[in-house]
DNA sequence: CGCATTTCCTGGTAGC
DNA sequence: TGCTACCAGGAAATGC
C-alpha cells in the first residue's frame, strides 16, 4: 500500500513531467463525490510543481487552486492514452503540449482521492490539515517526537497510523520501525520512553529512506509512474511474515490486530509493557499477547 | 476534544 | 463451476 516512500517515488517521477504543464481538460470517470471535488476548475490552470506532505501529493495550480492526490490503497498515477481504457480509470487529465500529455488516475478500490481545493485550504482533508511533521525535516527532533507521543493514550502503532505524531508512516513501515527498536505495537504512546522515541524516529527515517532507495514496496497494486514495481518487499523484516523466524532472534513472529490493522511483531524482541518490568524477566513459551480478532458485522 | 467504531470499495481466496 | 463469506486497510464519518 502506498506510504511515504511510494508516494515520494511517484512525486519524483511526476515533478519533471508535470511542472509547468497547462491542463487542457479533466475527465471524471468515477461517480462524482467529495473524493473528486473541484475538478471542473482545472482546465486552463498550469501545474506549478509537485510536492508531498505525508502520503498526500500536492500540486499548486496557477489560479490559486491546488490539486491534491492521495493513492489510498490501490491508486496508481501514470501516463495514459495508449490502448484500451483501463477498467478502474477514475480521472484523466489532458495536458497541453507534447507527449506524454495525459495523466491517468487508476484506483481499483476507490480509497484514493483526486481533487482540487483552494490552495492551502485542507478543510475537506482533516488528516492533511492536522498532519504531523515530515520525517526528514531537520527541525523535527527526537525531543519533539517524544513530546508528541506523550500526548496520546493510544497504542503507539495506532497513533503512528493516525499521521499526527509524524507524517507518512503506514502499516508496513510502522511494523518495521517498531520491530527495529523493540517496542511492542500496543505500548501506550505516552509510555514510550525518551530513548525509545529517539530510536524510533531514527528507525523510521532509516526504513523510509531505504525504501525510497528501492522505489518503495510493491505487494500487489503499487506501481511507479512508469509501471515498475518497488523492490523493498524483499527487504521487509517482519511485515506480513507472521509465523516466520524473527531475523534478529529467531523466535516465531506473531500476528495481532491493532487499531483494526494486521500487525506483525516479535514476541521476544518487542515485549509488551505489562510484561517487561525491571530486571530479567523469564517468560514461558508462547507469552505473546492475546488480542481479540477483528470484530464481525 | 479524544478516542473507538463504522464505513467506503473490489479482488482474491477459502470453503462448499 | 459457481456461489457465499470473509479479508485486506487509509482516511473520513459517526458515535460517545
Amino acid at each position: 500500500m502506498p506510504e511515504l516512500p511510494e508516494v515520494e517515488t511517484v512525486r519524483r517521477q511526476l515533478e519533471p513531467w508535470l511542472t509547468g504543464r497547462r491542463i487542457a481538460r479533466v475527465e471524471l470517470l468515477a461517480p462524482p463525490g467529495p473524493k473528486y471535488a473541484g475538478l471542473g476548475r482545472a482546465a486552463g490552470q498550469t501545474i506549478e510543481g509537485v510536492g508531498r506532505r505525508g502520503k498526500f501529493l500536492l500540486m499548486p495550480l496557477s489560479k490559486g487552486d491546488e490539486l491534491v492526490a492521495h493513492l489510498g490503497m490501490t491508486g496508481v498515477l501514470s501516463p495514459g492514452g495508449a490502448g484500451e481504457r483501463a477498467k478502474h480509470l477514475r480521472v484523466a487529465v489532458d495536458l497541453e503540449g507534447g507527449s506524454p500529455n495525459r495523466l491517468e488516475f487508476n484506483d481499483t478500490r476507490r480509497f484514493g482521492r483526486f481533487l482540487i481545493v483552494k490552495r492551502g485550504d485542507y478543510s475537506a482533508l482533516p488528516t492533511l490539515a492536522a498532519l504531523g511533521p515530515e520525517p526528514f525535516d531537520d527541525a523535527f527532533t527526537a525531543e519533539r517526537f517524544h513530546h508528541a507521543l506523550g500526548r496520546s493514550a493510544m497504542a503507539v502503532k495506532t497513533y503512528l497510523l493516525s499521521q499526527r505524531p509524524i507524517a507518512g508512516v503506514g502499516n508496513i513501515y510502522a511494523d518495521e520501525a517498531l520491530w527495529r527498536v523493540g517496542v511492542h505495537p500496543l505500548t501506550p504512546a505516552a509510555d514510550v520512553r525518551a530513548d525509545e522515541a529517539a530510536a524510533l524516529l531514527h528507525a523510521i527515517r532509516e526504513v523510509l529512506a531505504a525504501s525510497i532507495d528501492a522505489q518503495g514496496t510493491t505487494l500487489n497494486d503499487y506501481r511507479t509512474v512508469y509501471g515498475q514495481s518497488g523492490d523493498y518487499a524483499d527487504r521487509l523484516d517482519v511485515y506480513g511474515r507472521a509465523g516466520h523466524e524473527c531475523p534478529r532472534c529467531g523466535a516465531r513472529l506473531e500476528r495481532l490486530v491493532v487499531g483494526g490493522r494486521g500487525t506483525t511483531f516479535c514476541p521476544d524482541c518487542q515485549r509488551h509493557p505489562a510484561q517487561r518490568g525491571g530486571g530479567a524477566v523469564t517468560l514461558g513459551a508462547g507469552a505473546g499477547v492475546q488480542v481479540a480478532g477483528r470484530r464481525r458485522k
